[in-house]
DNA sequence: TTGTATAACTTGTATATACAAGTTATACTA
DNA sequence: TAGTATAACTTGTATATACAAGTTATACAA
């Protein structure tokens, strides 16, 4: 961790987590801060910014920075975080079997949409994901060959995206995300543990490089009883 | 607007929306725009690192910032904007209707929830919104009375954000939600066109003031085909 | 006692400087 | 010609300074 500000950031997060800081007390000053980690004003302040964004801290100006309370022991804060990444911090019991991996057949919409008119095939994973023994999940993956040559059976019932980032070295940067609710298809009610539910929820994604090209494309099929998405929001003031 | 930084910030926005700088142009560099705007470089920095936040550029270190393509003109991009404010930038055809303006009996989950043990009644404002002669939204909105002394029913008709920030001086600031599906209960159909669909789309939030303390819960039921959440999020970087 | 000014804090904004680190085109060398 | 060094750009991080603006406790005055 090079990254000054970043690892402040960290250390200050553990200590709320930790409750070291419990809710509702105050943040040592900024300048205080600055001694502490003997770093400068400016750069303490990147790390409070950090806080603020994320739900840890609020900041009241001429008093300080307060501790909030945020269940971050929760599901997808807004963010770009793989299943296994979530499912590992939370400790959940989870199963993932691959159910298709292949080359997509051609002419499709997906094709299109990760606008590959030209020579690349578009990898085409299906995965299902249990919880404690109920299949509640249906994750729809499609990669363009042109970043990802290479998948396998092993890589996908792991961390695709750590094998994209650690052995291909992809620099994975932002996503737009769409949450809707859809009707079950046959797919989805072969495939999943639907129980009688006549509604998905589907988190649809686009998900982009530090280059700004698009690589991949998602749709992620959830039984509604075990969908949730919790998100932190900040009113913009002017 | 005596914030530099933001009004440089609004001014870009601009710029791009309006497609002066389309999708996959590059930006002045930071240095000529600390030129254009007679500013320092720091400041520039500021309303730059707002663009990639709100997913309007991408910053490439030793190439500069390019324009990336955000549907923008969608619903709930993650924030705090009331249903007013939401379809008034839409130029939606909407209607609202207030069922029910009253003080919540007490004793309720809610009163724990809004942690007023004490003295202090919650007001209890339902509101159903209807889109081109639909009613597909049921919004339940508690306020504590020590935040909100007076309400009426033309203030809940139009915007009670509004009434808050202009008139009682509120600060608004930040908001917890919550993501999930539900059954629809009787005064779901009861006061929804449900037209048949077996779920409801429910987001909880939990809206707090700029001293952090809890002013409201609101519950905003939806059709599930007429929901819509749309979201941009950035991957971590250590 | 009550109210008011003030001083000493807090965070917010704006500016300047220095250097690190990544990119790219140019010019030069073998 | 092909390859390589270099120079001139870009953004990222860290520091310092100055002042504006909001909060709070203290001291003072009526």
């Amino acid at each position: 961790m090079q990254k000054k500000y970043m690892a402040i950031y960290y250390e200050l997060v553990k200590k709320i987590q930790t409750e070291e800081w419990p809710t509702s007390t105050m943040l040592p000053s900024e300048n205080e801060l600055t001694g502490m980690y003997s770093t400068s004003r400016e750069t303490i302040r990147k790390a409070l910014n950090l806080l603020s964004q994320n739900g840890y801290i609020q900041k009241l100006r001429g008093k300080g920075s307060v501790v909030i309370d945020v269940n971050k022991v929760d599901f997808p804060v807004s963010g770009i975080v793989s299943f296994k990444e979530l499912t590992d911090n939370l400790g959940l019991d989870t199963k993932t079997t691959v159910t298709e991996l292949s080359y997509l057949e051609s002419a499709s919409n997906v094709h299109k949409v990760l606008g590959s008119e030209e020579q690349h095939k578009i990898w085409k994973v299906f995965r299902v994901r249990g919880i404690s023994g109920e299949t509640v999940i249906l994750d729809k993956d499609y990669f363009n060959e042109k970043y990802v040559p290479m998948l396998s059976e092993s890589i996908c019932e792991n961390s695709i995206y750590a094998h994209l980032e650690n052995e291909l070295g992809l620099s994975i940067s932002f996503a737009q995300k769409e949450i809707i609710v859809e009707e079950p298809t046959d797919e989805d009610r072969m495939l999943l543990d639907l129980e009688g539910y006549s509604n998905v929820v589907v988190i649809k994604s686009l998900v982009y490089l530090e280059d700004t090209s698009l690589f991949q494309y998602t749709e992620s099929r959830h039984r509604p009883d075990k969908f949730r998405f919790v998100d932190f929001a900040r009113r913009i003031k002017n």
